[in-house]
DNA sequence: TAAAATTACTACGACAGATGGAGTAAAAGA
DNA sequence: TCTTTTACTCCATCTGTCGTAGTAATTTTA
């Protein structure tokens, strides 16, 4: 439904909201992507583990090995405290961008 | 104030926006985007102009010469059926966009 | 119990939109 | 006349997303 040419620019501040919540990884954070969004936003996977990549470069984010019980060998990710920094940022960040394109595209008239 | 990594996806529908109200060129769209935004967002003149040019391929926009009175010569642009309608699409959009960040972001904490 | 589906990634090349920087040009103001 | 303001244009670069493909382990289903 809604395309990551909209979303972006917010989808690096959408996984470190879930990251908030608890550490996760991967495909668990793309499916509470779906279902948060009510089927509305589905990240692409390639997108996801690229922001995971870049995230973690920034030390936004720290990845590390737990003892699976079930699947695959999978590389869980946790908020570091810059990276809630910067989460409180983007937050501030997010608040003032609708505000302005409010002004442009919902304000005013259509 | 804001990045253009933020309005990225929503830049072609503030210069539509604009356009809806009366048809007008680069350098006072650049003016009135600043201005209505209370400074908080400055579209570069790269970012603007190169958004005529898309828009006006995919017949968004139409350009015509207006005899000037001052200042060097102006390209116009005013929008299409085509561009009504599309805005009105992308209208929607940013309403459902920010349904969905805010479930993340606003509504999620913090 | 073998095949299919699901889980969980990794790699790579392409592309679009935004950016910085430089340059051009005409008119208005000091 | 020199500077500022108005009004663009061109180009090379960067970043993030995307499509496509492939790998691998475990669970489900037939």
């Amino acid at each position: 439904m809604l395309s990551s040419d909209t979303m972006r620019g917010y989808n690096d501040t959408i996984i470190l909201s879930l990251l908030l919540e608890w550490p996760s990884y991967g495909y668990e954070i793309a499916k509470r992507i779906k279902e948060r969004s009510n089927n509305k936003y589905v990240m692409k996977e390639t997108t996801l583990y690229s922001a995971f990549t870049r995230l973690e470069k920034q030390d936004y984010i720290r990845s590390f090995q737990q003892d699976k019980t079930m699947g695959r060998r999978r590389t869980y990710y946790e908020i570091t405290a810059k990276g809630r920094e910067y989460f409180d940022q983007k937050h501030q960040e997010w608040l003032l961008t609708q505000e302005v394109v409010n002004q442009f595209i919902t304000d005013n008239r259509s």
